[in-house]
DNA sequence: GCGGGCCATATTTTCGAAGATACTTGATTG
DNA sequence: CAATCAAGTATCTTCGAAAATATGGCCCGC
């Protein structure tokens, strides 16, 4: 039996399921879906991302060094739990990391890079147009958006080191972020910050840039701070 | 048939073999007995590690957030390639990490902490003390001491990101280390070194320790990057 | 009533077979 | 001769069954 229609051409999306599963599963823990410290059954699991149980712990495997993810012998996955000293201890390196980033991205960047971060801005600023009813339903394309707009943001950053850990960091404050607004109202619209870092970066004006960048995230931070005891575990 | 001999008690050591499997890979990794690049195939890793395909891609999956290992879908894994420019970004960030965490370490340290670096110390320096053949056969002896002896010096740094990143560069600093290690002669002696960091560390004086530990990793990298030519990849 | 052992249930962990996908080889054609 | 294609081989990827371990409930002796 011929094993489907054999098309040579090597499709962009030779995705594999493990990784699949992965993103998701980081998107839901990333957005409070599943709760800081809640265990991570592979019973439910199998059902809610349709793979199995070795898929799953291949995803899981990957979170686990990340520290999305804790796994104790025999006793199964569990979310990584929160705190304010975490959130604090994250917060404080992903600020230093994303403002030396951002001095070398506009250091180095190119005309590539300028167009990018051009384009990631009109994305992010016409979907924070939208009238508030509208954002909400279609929040996770401003997450993805907000996301790609920091990321072009230091994109040209020779380190790949550096953009690697900022990476990671982004990730756990994301998760900070998404817990939080479920137990506070929306911040202010942040539209005028992002287009004053945009400005001072197409400038090539490193260090403003890397001001702007780091009082922008300080803020969110201390708004995140603020209403910390509405969601964190009582200890 | 029973399943062999159902020991009750449960071990101090209920290890997971997937966990056992990760350190004698990454282990593995770290000391240049798989090159950089080369293909890890299942085949092989069953025989070399006693275990099941889905145990194996576990631990290769835990190895790929960390760098050391790459996945590229449907022709699985490789180990990390090492390049003068890779090298050059990890030892930048691992010593700036290892400085910040000393001084704090230094800072915060208690009793405990002080009583912990000069056990390390010890078992460090009677390792370093044994004649040079000696000190060959036992290197994996040595490379312990010598990771414990570091871990030691930044223990009692209250910031556990900072720790955990430190950690990882460690990993790939080590890499560069040993596969470099391969192609010159071994480098002279750092027991005189690794004491002045201990005396700076115990005197309490946070910045001096700092200094001495930075330099001592400065002159590491640099030569391992003298050496460079010798064992990288020519493209 | 209450702690401690024991069985039944729930869950995790390991493993290799079966299905996909890539690579090799060799024959064929322009 | 180079390029193309196809069958055969090698390898990766996915999956759930079976073993190992933990959890909860029950009974018993005190």
């Amino acid at each position: 039996m011929p094993p489907r229609a054999t098309q040579k051409q090597s499709e962009p999306d030779a995705v594999l399921v493990s990784q699949d599963v992965l993103s998701r599963l980081k998107g839901d823990i990333l957005d409070g879906r599943f709760a800081p410290g809640a265990r991570l059954r592979f019973a439910e699991l199998q059902k809610t991302y349709e793979a199995g149980i070795g898929t799953l712990r291949e995803a899981l495997s990957h979170l686990l060094p990340e520290g999305l993810v804790e796994l104790d012998a025999n006793r199964g996955f569990r979310v990584a739990a929160i705190s304010a000293e975490d959130l604090r201890d994250v917060s404080a390196l992903h600020i230093e990391f994303e403002q030396r980033a951002i001095v070398e991205s506009v250091r180095h960047g190119d005309d590539a890079w300028e167009a990018g971060l051009v384009l990631a801005f009109h994305r992010l600023a016409k979907i924070e147009r939208l009238p508030r009813e509208e954002r909400r339903q279609r929040s996770s394309e401003w997450l993805a958006a907000h996301r790609e707009f920091h990321r072009a943001l230091v994109a040209a950053c020779p380190s790949r080191w550096l953009l690697r850990l900022r990476a990671q960091m982004y990730d756990h404050m994301e998760r900070y972020r998404l817990v939080s607004q479920r137990h506070r109202p929306l911040g202010p619209a942040k539209r005028a910050e992002h287009e004053a870092i945009r400005d001072a970066a197409l400038a090539r004006k490193p260090e403003q840039a890397g001001e702007l960048l780091a009082a922008h995230l300080r803020e969110t931070t201390e708004t995140v701070l603020r209403h910390a005891p509405q969601f964190m575990p009582p200890p």
